[in-house]
RNA sequence: GGCGGCGUACCCAAGUGGCAAGGGAGCAGUCUGCAAAACUGCCAUCCAGCGGUUCGAAUCCGCUCGCCGCCUCCA
């Protein structure tokens, strides 16, 4: 069994079978520049990240590449509000995202191409269009004739006729068709142009993907991805463009597009203003949380950002290093074991498959918390019979965190790291936490148990958890 | 109006033909000085509703109801 994934174009489950498995070529449409990201391109960057990760760890020589539209109508409208310059805005925004992404523990695409990079490349093609009788120049601008091509539509399940009876595109009157759309737009003055047989411009949105995706990949590609709202009219607009210009078909062999997020349950909207940005969402919750909470859906189904599926996902992270350093604590034999330890690899089938099946994320955090759950059980057996665990059975679990946590991007930090990480968030000082605690033992000890009680609600109250374990008092920052 | 999706327990969420994963909450128990954590048990005879296909359906088909997305250069 191989992978198997949902292609929009057919709108069903396909086998995967890419055009050559030692160059998978994957394009993903990325942001464009002109604001901080926000948590549906960090849903958009994080569910691709995965995608990517899993072709790799299936032994697929994978390229990819996310591109940064940096030349575009709301950037030069957002810098002249500003009163800065467009290119400048945009270099601001690609270093956000990037830092963004950076936090969010996404692996750097293989190619990341800029629109204004590739304004040679886009001009070629948009010739190329032409030459073909494809589109058609008017006073410095070039549209795409969508009529010409008779598939227009299968992405998206349009027609032509329909979309033209309900058009709501304003009409322009130098454009054969309403519905045609522009490759390249005549320069205004004070905008970002460049040269062209057709004068001075600058591309139109669609053509920059399908160049892009020719130069940093081929002319035809294996994956191709983005948000569901690109479907239309971007997605349908790059595939009637590629494909008329290079006659071949498909541009792409299979279509993937994640669902949105919500915020408590609406739309996130400028008009309503719960647009929620990456790095706000990173004050209140770890990265780590962030992707659990995005992975424990499937990337196509809308998820609702809310108070409590975030707590959710917080408390989840909390049980599983609970657990990992449990394991390391009281069976460092399984820690110490092979990282590969024979006969493991069976353990890992339930986690493949489900990632075979359509990148099931979902399943796949499932599966862990049943290993949690085993590892647990056989800890506290060992713990009531007196005898050591058996180091097999908890190193083979720890195989199974190791082997997700690589392409699921979580999971994979050492517990130590963790907490420390966590705890040093604590409003108070550690070496007032310890002291108290030490106290507070003290008390224990001399079986003043209201004295003992009273420290640990003192530490509650300033957001310190304490818990006895045979190891010894622990403390943790709770929220 | 056109196209597409969804409706699984108190909440979140897998499961697309063979007796309903997982997490959170709740209740009871074990452990604990008490807690916490962990573990154990309970928590959907049923998967929006109604029909149909089938030996067998949450899973396939039809209809109804409800919700949502796209059709506006919004991931």
């Amino acid at each position: 069994m191989g992978i198997r994934l949902y292609n929009s174009l057919t709108r069903g489950k396909e086998d995967f079978s890419p055009g050559n498995p030692d160059r998978v070529l994957m394009y993903v449409c990325g942001p464009t520049v002109y604001a901080h990201s926000h948590i549906g391109h960090a849903r958009s960057a994080v569910s691709f990240d995965v995608i990517y990760r899993y072709l790799k760890y299936r032994g697929y020589k994978v390229e990819y590449a996310r591109n940064y539209t940096d030349v575009d109508d709301k950037i030069i409208n957002r810098a002249n509000e500003e009163g800065v310059d467009p290119a400048e805005l945009a270099v601001r925004y690609i270093k956000a995202f990037d830092e963004d992404m950076a936090a969010l523990g996404v692996e750097l695409p293989t190619y990341r191409p800029k629109a204004t990079e590739t304004i040679k490349e886009i001009i070629e093609v948009t010739e190329r269009l032409i030459g073909k009788g494809f589109a058609y120049a008017v006073d410095g601008d070039v549209y795409y004739s969508v009529k010409l091509k008779k598939d227009y539509g299968k992405l998206s399940g349009k027609n032509i006729d329909e979309l033209e009876a309900g058009a709501r595109v304003e009409v322009d009157e130098r454009k054969n068709d309403p519905l045609d759309f522009a490759l390249w737009k005549a320069g205004k003055p004070g905008e970002p142009s460049w040269e062209s047989p057709w004068g001075m411009g600058r591309p139109g949105w669609h053509i920059e993907c399908s160049a892009m995706c020719m130069k940093w990949l081929d002319e035809t590609i294996d994956i191709h991805g983005g948000g569901r709202d690109l479907i239309f009219p971007h997605h349908e607009n790059e595939i009637a463009q590629s494909e008329a210009a290079t006659g071949k078909a498909p541009y792409a062999r299979y279509w993937l597009h994640n669902g949105f997020v919500n915020i408590e349950k609406e739309k996130m909207s400028k008009s309503l203003g719960n647009i929620l940005n990456i790095r706000d969402a990173l004050k209140e919750h770890t990265s780590e949380v962030l992707r659990l909470f995005l992975l424990s859906s499937h990337y196509r189904s809308p998820i609702d950002y809310t108070q409590d599926s975030l707590n959710e996902a917080e408390a989840a992270v909390e049980r599983f290093y609970k657990t990992l350093k449990r394991i390391a604590d009281e069976c460092p034999d399984a820690v110490a074991a092979d990282s590969r330890p024979s006969g493991s690899e069976e353990r890992l089938n339930g986690l493949i498959e489900a990632m075979d099946d359509d990148f099931n994320t979902a399943e796949v955090i499932g599966n862990i918390f049943k290993e949690v759950n085993r590892a647990n059980r056989a800890l506290d057996e060992a713990r009531a019979s007196g005898k050591r665990t058996s180091a097999t059975e908890l190193s083979f679990i720890l195989f199974a965190f190791k082997e997700a946590g690589r392409f699921l991007g979580i999971f994979n930090k050492d517990p130590e790291g963790y907490f420390r990480e966590k705890n040093s968030r604590s409003a108070m000082p550690a070496e007032e936490i310890e002291r108290l605690i030490m106290e507070r033992n003290e008390a224990r000890r001399l079986r003043d148990f209201k004295k003992a009680d009273s420290i640990r609600e003192l530490l509650l109250s300033r957001g310190i958890a304490l818990e006895d374990t045979p190891k010894g008092t622990e403390w943790t920052v709770r929220r």
